[in-house]
Order: C-alpha cells, then structure tokens, then sequence
DNA sequence: GAAATTGTCAAGTGGTTACTTAAGTATTTT
DNA sequence: AAAATACTTAAGTAACCACTTGACAATTTC
C-alpha cells in the first residue's frame, strides 16, 4: 500500500489550472482511462499525461497501469488537506471577526 | 459598496504560491498593512505589491488605502468559492464510492 | 504475426510568472 | 519646508509552464 505524502503547494498549484481542473472533475465520478479522460480535451494525449503526472505528484490523484492501459482515481488525502488548508484559514477569520464583535458589545 | 467576483482558477492559482499562502495567512488574522506584510518576508515591497495585486483580482483578498497606507483583508468569498469547490468534487467522489457499496452489498 | 490500441519519452517553443532595480508620487512627521 | 514613510509604476530578466511533434514501447485484436 503506497503511502502518498500531499504537498499543499502542489495541490494549489495544480488546481490553478482549468484542464486539470477539469480532469479532477471527470475522475471525481469514477475510475477512468487516460484515453478516455483526453477524450473530450483539445489537447494531445501527451499533455494529457503530463498533466496526470503533476496530479499525482500533487498527491490529488492515483493512477495504476494493467495491461496497456492506466487507470486514474481520486486520492481523496489531496482534496481534503487543502480543503483543511482553506478551513483553517477561514476560521481563524471567524474568530478574529467574533472578538471585534466582543468588543464592540463591551463599554 | 463593491461587489467582486470569484474565479476559482483565479483563487487556485493565486494559492498555489507560497509566498501568497503565507500573505493569506497573515491577513487572516487580521487586517495589516503592505509594509508590515513585507516585513517578516525577505522579497522586496514591490513584489509583495504584485502578489497582493494577484490575491485581490483572485478575490481573495480585498485592500483599501486611508492616507498614505493600504490595508489588507481577507475577502472570505473568496475561500468560500475554493472550499466549495473542493468539497463538490468530494462529495461525488463519496457518493460513486457508495453506490459501489450498495452494488457489492446487493446478490 | 500484422494492425490497431494505449500509452511513454524527449526535445523544442512561445507565453507566463516571480522577482529585481530604479525612479516617482502622495502623505505624514519633525 | 525638509525628511521620512508608505507605497506605486515601469522595465528588464531568468525560470517555469502548457503545449506540440515525433519517435518509440507494450499490449490486445484480427
């Protein structure tokens, strides 16, 4: 079992650009092959497997290869570090906003 | 009062630098000014400038100039629309992982 | 075993990005 | 009013990025 380490600078990063974005989308509703994840992309096939490899160093998805054909899935560790990352960050806000309402309240 | 608007390849892109993610950071705790974010970060004030230019056109952040001084914000729309992101493309990824539950459970 | 399918690898290219320097503006302090 | 503060703007640069082409390798189908 590959223990896969998520680098949240490389989930963003990753993220910021909308054909990965759009292929996060599609492998998010199921395991898919490569070819057919280039399907609906203008884009050759090898950019298509270059994006793949930053995904899956990002740690956001997982790829397994049987035959001749790769199989991408979501590794859900990536999607939810950054989704803790922003969480974290938000309500800390939250809290900061909460005590100046305190504040405000007190003589 | 202004109304912005989000664009989450904005939002991941400004996200995916360090430098920007300890801006945000910072600015989640608290409103502060240019300077004083450029302070603890060893890149010239220009270039703070630009990242926060990067961080308020993403939506992120929004910045407001009283005398000679800007101060930052954080715009919480802004993490909102990337948590929200993220968490749609989980929650689909959960309910496929369901339904192959369901089907494995089933004759 | 020949042809088709599915992916892999390497090199090159044009555009973008993060940064610097340097010169300037507006505001506050002394 | 001179000096200090807090940015702002523009131009240049080196590194990076998304993409293509083209040649290749492995597997499956006919």
């Amino acid at each position: 079992m590959p223990r896969l380490k998520v680098d949240i600078g490389q989930v963003f990063h990753a993220l910021g650009d909308p054909t990965r974005r759009a292929i996060v989308q599609k492998v998010s509703e199921g395991p898919i092959s490569v070819s057919r994840l280039a399907e609906p992309l203008s884009i050759t096939l090898a950019a298509v497997v270059q994006h793949l490899q930053v995904l899956e160093e990002s740690g956001l998805i997982r790829t397994e290869k049987l035959g001749r054909v790769r199989t991408c899935r979501i590794e859900p560790a990536g999607l939810s570090a950054a989704e803790r990352w922003i969480r974290d960050r938000r309500s800390e806000w939250e809290r900061k906003l909460d005590r100046l309402g305190d504040l405000l309240a007190e003589p």
